[in-house]
DNA sequence: TCTTGAGCTTCCAGTTGCTGGAAGCCTTAT
DNA sequence: ATAAGGCTTCCAGCAACTGGAAGCTCAAGA
């Protein structure tokens, strides 16, 4: 298989498949005109790698989990581990998110978005943003 | 004031507050030593700058709504635009760690994470996954 | 057989938004 | 005088690709 057959497969574009080739996630062998040969454990650790992406690893945690995949000795809790971590920052980041969602949502709704120059959102940007009222005491 | 000066009341690092020099968002005057010398209206900006990138603003949307918010012509109409698109994405995004959060939660529940192999996790990513059972019909 | 087009190769550069570090000047305090 | 700390510039690197150029190879059609 080239590798135009094995990214159709994978559904991974070849500049991906090369990339991870070149750091070591997969290593295909080389027919005499130099392409990249790749055989069905080739295709199956991409299509794994795929999903692992899809899921949100990272490449580092990729690797370690290609590793774990094919060590007959590990442990599941290994496994259970990085994902776990994965799992935790994945909550981490959407909870980032849906502050900066509500902000937002809240700033759009108040702009009435004319041609007029006053703009909460600007306003916002500008601070000083949530502070006490001088007159306030 | 010095860079580290504005550093300190603005919230972000020396480091930062030179790029952004260097991608044109300040433009603080020197002194006769070279040190940089930042105005009133250069902590006015970085303050602008740090609260729209803790709302996630990409740095080109900052460029864009640090003109807005110098521009008394301004609708406020384009300021909104900006932000609408920008909180469409955080949504899009939210909807994507969603999806991911989702399937690892059940798969991390799933898998008992002892000394043994066998991992519902690593099955998952070896696929070949969501596929109609080859018995059926 | 020749040609054309597609597919493969490598290498280099760019993306986003900083961040770290090295080498060296400036200032301030002791 | 000297040492510490702050400032300067420049270069490199992070993640995970992606685009493009230059050039080789292969398969099919006239």
């Amino acid at each position: 298989m080239n590798i135009g057959d094995v990214a159709a497969l994978a559904g991974l574009p070849p500049k991906t498949i090369r990339y991870y080739e070149e750091i070591g996630l997969i290593r295909p062998v080389r027919s005499a005109n130099g392409y990249r040969v790749f055989r069905d454990s080739d295709l199956h650790k991409l299509a794994f790698l795929g999903r692992a992406r899809t899921l949100g690893f990272s490449i580092e945690d990729c690797r370690t989990l290609l590793a774990l995949y094919e060590d007959d000795h590990r442990a599941s809790a290994q496994v259970k581990a990085v994902a776990e971590e994965h799992l935790s920052q994945i909550e981490e980041k959407i909870a980032q998110l849906r502050t900066m969602e509500e902000t937002l949502r809240t700033l759009v709704t108040a702009c009435h978005g004319d041609d007029r120059p006053d703009c909460p959102i600007l306003n916002d940007l500008a601070g000083p943003g949530p502070c006490e009222d001088p007159s306030t005491a």
